[in-house]
DNA sequence: CGTTCGATGCACT
DNA sequence: GTGCATCGAACGT
């Protein structure tokens, strides 16, 4: 038990909370609090939008194909990470769930800033860009939280990386169809706080927020 | 508001 | 060689 920056008692969220179907954990990931702690320094931020990708039978997951050198963390152990560099530019993250073998995980898209939005405008470059944008968008808030390659496999539960409790207030949800995908869009796999100014892309009804 | 497009690296066929 | 789970600037309306 820690004490988290609103005051609240805060604590990491153990691998059992991965060890379950995705789309609840994924529900469930909205409200929690993504932590990278570099050189004693927090810096972190509410998820509001979360995308599911589940199995080898989702077009859209990166296990389509079946095990590869690359989507070996989807079929390791739920509560790691799995981090990628997407379009040869960006640093996606993901929590893996699930059983062991069985592949899955939930990319983390937008997150609204709690801690070190200093830290994060610095490693964004944008000195002045208001705090609901620094951490909208997977690959922006990967930057913002200095999350990188080194994070791919990396234990959630413990380390420097980790996702935690905050007992925040629930949110609004809304399920939407995942965004920048070309198949699997049938589901609605995306899940976001609909009353957030932090979600990338479209939501429900026009707010502001890009 | 909207759409288009270039940058950029690597896994996979 | 092809195709991305993206971003942001530039331009059209």
């Amino acid at each position: 038990m820690t004490r988290s920056s609103t005051g609240l008692h805060s604590e990491t969220l153990p691998s059992s909370f991965y060890d379950r179907p995705t789309l609840g954990v994924a529900a469930d990931l909205v409200g929690k609090v993504l932590v990278h702690t570099f050189r004693g320094r927090r810096t972190s931020g509410v998820i509001v939008e979360v995308e599911a990708y589940i199995g080898e039978s989702d077009p859209a997951c990166h296990a389509a194909p079946g095990p590869t050198n690359r989507n070996q963390p989807l079929y390791g152990p739920p509560g790691h990470a799995y981090v990628y560099l997407n379009y040869g530019l960006h640093y996606l993250v993901n929590a893996v769930t699930e059983r062991e073998g069985f592949p899955a995980a939930v990319l983390i898209r937008a997150l609204e800033p709690l801690e070190g939005t200093d830290a994060m405008r610095r490693r964004r470059g944008r000195p002045g860009l208001a705090a609901h944008m620094l951490c909208s968008g997977p690959g922006n808030l990967t930057v913002a939280l200095g999350i990188g390659p080194r994070h791919n496999r990396a234990d959630l539960s413990a380390g420097r990386l980790t996702i935690e409790d905050h007992h925040r207030p629930p949110r609004p949800l809304a399920w939407t169809p995942r965004i920048g995908i070309r198949v699997g869009t049938v589901h609605r796999w995306r899940c976001i706080a609909a009353d957030s100014p932090a979600v990338s892309g479209p939501r429900p009804s026009g707010r502001p927020g890009r």
